[in-house]
DNA sequence: TGGCAGATTTTA
DNA sequence: AAAATCTGCCAA
């Protein structure tokens, strides 16, 4: 089943915790391929020094002020994309960024485009997972109810939503500005995630609890 | 295993 | 100049 809209317009932390387990789909010319969400990190849009939308609208994060459901793809550092869902009331800016996958299906497609087997190397990081995925930039602003790119609970994709107890929340990884703000959540104890993620410096800091 | 340089666009 | 990243090379 696919996500309903009503999905996207909870809060955007509310939202973060719930797309653990969920299962992202991408049809792309060359095959689809599918991955169960297993580490997200929440952006705001006040209090937020980290986030894309807090110093306003720009061409670069137009998308994230858009209605929630779509995709808000961006550029960085000069060679990788980013992934995010955007979520919460239409022109707030907020947006949930998918960071690992657990590969599902397309397997041997994502070990091409990625140029590695191992399983751990093909989705354990935002632009490694985009990567994978075959994601075009141009998808950027595209729902996430139709088309190529869908995210779906339930049903034969076989997800289901995620016990509190299996959620664990730390620092997000690789800002500086807001580093103390706790809005990273990863399924517990998940053999994909890689290692450097889980003991990131940020998060070596400061505590690591269960949501 | 842990640390860091380098790839290079977008924004402040 | 620093960034919501990743890889490869280095030292221990």
């Amino acid at each position: 089943m696919i996500l309903p809209h009503s999905f996207f317009e909870k809060s955007t932390v509310a939202v973060a915790q719930a797309l653990l387990g969920t299962v992202l789909i991408h049809d792309a010319l060359e095959g689809p391929t599918s991955g169960r969400i297993i580490e997200t990190e929440a952006y705001l849009f006040k209090d937020d020094p980290a986030s894309h939308a807090y110093r306003g609208k720009t061409k670069r994060n137009a998308e994230m002020f858009g209605p929630p459901g779509r995709a808000y793809i961006y550029f960085i550092y000069g060679m990788y994309h980013c992934f995010n869902v955007v979520t919460g009331p239409e022109g707030t800016g907020q947006a949930v960024l998918v960071r690992a996958l657990e590969p599902l299906s397309g397997i041997e497609l994502m070990q091409m485009r990625r140029k590695t087997t191992d399983l751990k190397a093909l989705c354990s990081g935002p632009g490694k997972r985009v990567q994978a995925m075959g994601i075009m930039p141009s998808q950027n602003g595209s729902s996430l109810r139709c088309g190529p790119l869908t995210l779906c609970t339930g049903g034969k994709t076989g997800a289901k939503p995620m016990p509190k107890g299996d959620i664990v929340c730390t620092p997000r990884v690789g800002i500086t500005n807001g580093a103390e703000l706790r809005l990273r959540f990863y399924l517990k104890g998940h053999p994909l995630l890689s290692r450097r993620c889980i003991h990131a410096k940020s998060t070596r800091r400061a505590r690591c609890d269960l949501v």
